[in-house]
RNA sequence: GCACCUGUAGCUCAGCUGGAUAGAGCGCUGCCCUCCGAAGGCAGAGGCCAGAGGUUCGAAUCCUCUCAGGUGCGCCA
């Protein structure tokens, strides 16, 4: 078990050890729940380093008072030599201050651990899945799959950076009708290709980028489809096709810095008795019946007209209404193949799913999980995270995208733009629900109002310090660093930017649980900040700069603090899936 | 009609298993660079956390209802 060190779980366990002392000497009845004990940074520097609740919350089960149970709790706590203070404050807090010491410990122990520092071990190994993008095989992405890349990237990281096995997915839909559609238009493509004049009509795909699609398709089968009917040709292109269209999205992903561990192909699923397993096993549990639907109230559905359907009875786990799982022609919904698709995922052992979709399939959300809960007795939960719209601008104006007229901007079209580190950092600049404003130009600017550049500027000034540092002549390799004198670090402005060092395991727990990677890059702009104004503190008091060539062990204990510094911005942009900036252009 | 998401400073948004006087950036006001670390920093003004009830020692956070915006609602995926 390889866990980092995490300043606040290791006073919450002095909490606790002092309440245990307390319940010893019968101060504290036997048996009270310490679950509800916490240990967190006070909202209120003014209040102290740390502060508990634990008398608060202690006060109702032990029929005591909250400020009773927090003086004898606070004059237990003071015993330890890590506690500089602790005082009762407010309704029953307990306030407490930490001696210099414990801080300044932390810079030595972030350089030893590098990157570890941070890494949890709340996963325990457990196995997850975490299924985004999963866009139709018929074209490049645009920007609205980049914000479900970036999320369910970021998020795949930062479960495995706390201590998740985690496996990416993308789930290929090439089992429906628009495949078919795809093979139409590039088929239309290859009859160009042949020199003949084509048109695009309504239902098919006329863009560009399967103009080269038709030209590979007709150096791969000359004219052998020219002129023929659709039996002839249409399952081969449809192959042909959709293999190119993969391509070209992985090679979209990849230029973001997204690679999944396993393509899952919906067709994969039909003809191999998978879809019909994973419906068995519903109707084992009594799950699925033939019934007759009520129209949805109040829209009118003019064409509505009742039919006796295949159901799943997702309503006893937990949906609005049952979903239905074949059409009247017999043929399966798309529903039906994404139950499968669950099933497998959960037979391939996952302790966990996650689903990343764009918003507008917010309605799919209940049936899917009633599916998950079904299949899996409930063992196995899955959370569907959904992703916001995203809103262009150019230069403060609202840019429009129309596919007609030919403004649809792709994924390729931001990264080529705005880079891949940018696009990214932004994406995760708002948290997945809410909708996001991207900028080409803004995104771009070099200034405090640009969270990306506000980062990297503060993980480059370290490194040109430290670069500084050698042409001054001080030393400063990681090891010297890790052994210089941290108590040299006394000043106010340099224990503050170690407190908020010290809230990077916290940071990666609430924001792993909560499945919300964004709290990462707001950390990162906090930690940030303080870098930044303990810098600029420099200009006025020289005694605060980093370096200070003339007397190196101060340097030294200085710059160890900025490495720390860098350390944890570098751990925290791997986890977006951001290149630290070593300098600024 | 129903379901889900959202509603926090003038604007764009954070806010942890419920905690103390609700935060940040922009904008606004006032300071800080002859040079040595200013693509920046410091200070200030600005709030009925959409509204009304409820739960409790304590609610922006949990529950109920109302209002406003978004998304979706049987043979699209």
């Amino acid at each position: 078990m390889d866990v980092a060190m995490n300043l606040f779980t290791d006073i919450r366990a002095h909490v606790i050890t002092c309440l245990d002392a307390l319940t010893a000497r019968g101060d504290l009845p036997e048996g009270l729940s310490f679950d509800n004990v916490a240990v967190e940074p006070p909202r209120d520097a003014a209040h102290g380093d740390m502060a508990t609740n634990a008398a608060m919350v202690l006060a109702k089960p032990a029929g005591a008072k909250p400020r009773d149970i927090a003086e004898k709790l606070v004059a237990l706590l003071v015993e330890d030599a890590r506690v500089a203070e602790a005082s009762v404050a407010g309704p029953g807090f307990i306030n407490l201050r930490l001696s210099d010491a414990v801080w300044q410990g932390l810079v030595g122990r972030i350089l030893t651990e590098g990157e570890r520092f941070g890494r949890l071990d709340m996963g325990a190994g457990q196995k997850v899945n975490v299924e985004y993008v999963s866009a139709n095989p018929t074209g490049p992405l645009h920007v609205g799959h980049t914000r479900g890349a970036v999320f369910g990237d970021a998020l795949a990281r930062l479960l495995d950076y706390a201590g998740y096995d985690v496996t990416k997915e993308y789930y290929i839909n090439d089992g429906g009708a628009q495949v078919d559609v795809l093979a139409r238009s590039v088929y239309l493509r290859y009859l160009e290709a042949h020199g003949e004049e084509v048109e695009f009509p309504d239902g098919t795909y006329p863009g560009d980028y399967l103009i080269d699609v038709g030209m590979a398709l007709k150096d791969k089968v000359g004219d052998a489809y020219v002129g023929q009917g659709e039996e002839v040709w249409l399952s081969e292109v449809r192959e042909f096709a959709t293999e190119r269209m993969l391509e070209l999205i992985r090679a979209d992903l990849a230029s973001l810095g997204v690679k999944m561990d396993v393509f899952f192909s919906e067709k994969s699923l039909y003809g191999t008795g998978r879809i019909e397993a994973a419906l068995a096993a519903l109707d084992a549990k009594g799950l699925i019946y033939e019934g007759v639907l009520e129209p949805p109230k109040g829209k009118a559905p003019e064409d509505w007209e009742p039919r006796e359907q295949t159901l799943f009875r997702s309503t006893d786990h937990g949906d609005d209404v049952d979903r239905p799982v074949k059409k009247s022609d017999g043929s399966w919904t798309y529903f039906a193949p994404d139950i499968a698709y669950h099933f497998d995922k959960i037979e391939r052992g996952f302790d966990q799913l996650i689903d990343v979709f764009g918003a507008d399939h917010g309605g799919y959300v209940k049936r899917m999980k009633a599916a998950v809960s079904a299949l899996s007795d409930g063992r196995v939960p899955l959370d569907v995270k959904l992703t916001q719209l995203v809103k262009l601008y150019k230069n403060g104006a609202p840019f429009k995208m129309s596919k007609r007229a030919g403004t649809f901007v792709t994924l390729r079209d931001v990264v080529e733009q705005v880079g891949a580190d940018v696009t990214r950092f932004v994406m995760l600049t708002r948290k997945n629900d809410a909708p996001l404003d991207f900028d080409f130009d803004k995104v771009l600017e070099q200034s405090k109002d640009n969270p990306v550049f506000y980062v990297q500027y503060a993980h480059a000034r370290v490194c040109s310090v430290l670069r500084r540092a050698a042409e001054a002549g001080v030393e400063a390799s990681d090891a010297t660093l890790r052994a210089a004198d941290h108590t040299k670090l006394g000043h106010a402005a340099e224990l503050r930017l170690i407190q908020k060092l010290a809230e990077w395991p916290r940071i990666v727990e609430i924001a792993a649980r909560t499945h919300e990677p964004h709290r990462v890059a707001f950390y990162l702009y906090d930690l940030a900040s303080e870098l930044h104004a303990l810098w600029n503190r420099g200009n006025d008091a020289p005694e605060l700069r980093f370096l200070q060539p003339e007397v190196p062990e101060v340097s030294q204990a200085k710059i160890a603090l900025a490495r720390a510094t860098a350390v944890v911005i570098s751990s925290g942009l791997g986890i977006l899936g951001v290149t630290p900036a070593e300098e600024m252009r």
